[in-house]
DNA sequence: CATGGTTATTGTCATTCTAACACCAATTAG
DNA sequence: CTAATTGGTGTTAGAATGACAATAACCATG
């Protein structure tokens, strides 16, 4: 083989860190593998990109084939490259997070995986490759992203309270925020839409329910501000 | 040709920003292409990666192949992957940056380089591949690390002026920053040894030298420190 | 229907951080 | 010796942060 030739005998693949949010814990979306090497085995879910298919159209396709789902939030993080990651040849993956609102999920067979599962993210054993490493990467990227970016929304329902975003927060970071503080934080960017409903069929005091107002956010972005919490 | 075949129809590059800063302006380091395609175009240097080579170490060798060295700061930021990027096939691109000290760099010939050039950051014109694209997002990944870990005395000498720290901060998040308020934010976070010199040589009153204590700032970071500009 | 259990909602105050701002000091050039 | 240049320093007003607890609204239960 020459040279030229063995730069070539190469692959690369997209693998995705789905994360959902079902208003305790943060869950991520694992399938178990159907194939060798790792048979069994859980994993992220991914795949070999397509020899004429952009990256990121690639990831768009394994959250589809897995979820059903299109347009959802979906970012670049890292490529992962050691030699031997991959021990049927050389094979360089870049990782990708994506949010979705967890009621979305629909499953949906796909080649690459046996069964599809959610998992707390705090209860997640050995997984196969470097997906671990993978995935404590993607947790960093959404703990910096999550902060000044308003992409938490996308992990919650349409209509949401003011507990659930906090408690999204929550884990998220992996800490306890002050409620007060909290609330007159998020209420003074002036980007939720009181929609003067509230709960129904909760035995306490029903909260109020918010939306998301992308287009305010747009436009206060246009003005120079900067979402931070 | 199989399916499984044209998979492994590809290879992968890294691509690496190479910053430096000479007291004035933020500069990067670009060479002229010797091959096709884009042959006498100002470029990244940049490599395809040996199969047996990790990403981080083929990073590791452009730079040195170019610079002479080793052990420098380097980043990775962003896979580029667009179907179309490389004329000659399908090539995606690990883009890495990194910072030196641009007094240490010593003109090496470079397989992939009829020569190589400090350019002004603000003065670049168009580049080869999807360079410029990568370039700005390579910046942009600069302007939030430089802010949040002290990675600017990369780019300094060991010893250097607070007048010249500053610079160099302004001309990364290209803005303007008052003096006094600069001064007091670095020098109350204690990370600077006063060496007791002075500069020599200069027209007017010499600025005291200075310089950056990283035991310490390991050591703080260990106490749950976060450095923040 | 009265009580208890549970969660939602709201404001103040002390502290800390931020941002704006101007003058004297030290050196070399001429 | 004078001019020109850059180095070095402190205060203050306003804003943001962080700590903190009592009342309101609803359902379940007896």
């Amino acid at each position: 083989m020459s040279e030229v030739e063995s730069f070539f005998k190469s692959a690369f693949s997209v693998d995705n860190v789905i994360f959902g949010f079902d208003g305790g814990d943060l869950k991520v979306l694992l399938i178990q593998r159907g194939a060798a090497p790792y048979r069994g085995k859980w994993a992220l879910p991914g795949d070999l990109v397509y020899p004429n298919e952009d990256l990121d159209t690639a990831a768009e396709r394994v959250l589809e084939q897995l979820t059903g789902l299109r347009g959802v939030y979906l970012e670049q993080v890292k490529a992962f490259g050691a030699v031997d990651r991959h021990p049927l040849g050389r094979v360089i993956t870049i990782a990708y997070y994506s949010l979705i609102k967890i009621d979305d999920y629909a499953v949906t067979p796909a080649s690459f995986a046996q069964s599809a599962r959610w998992h707390d993210f705090a209860h997640i054993g050995e997984l196969a490759f470097d997906h671990n490493e993978i995935l404590e990467t993607c947790l960093k990227q959404l703990k910096h992203k999550v902060r000044m970016a308003p992409v938490g929304f996308e992990l919650l329902p349409p209509k949401f309270t003011l507990t659930e975003l906090q408690q999204l927060y929550e884990s998220i970071l992996e800490t306890e925020l002050d409620k007060r503080n909290f609330r007159k934080k998020i209420l003074s960017m002036n980007l939720l839409i009181d929609l003067n409903e509230v709960q129904e069929g909760v035995a306490h005091r029903p909260a109020k329910l918010y939306q998301f107002d992308r287009v305010k956010y747009e436009q206060f972005v246009g003005e120079g501000f900067t979402f931070d919490v």
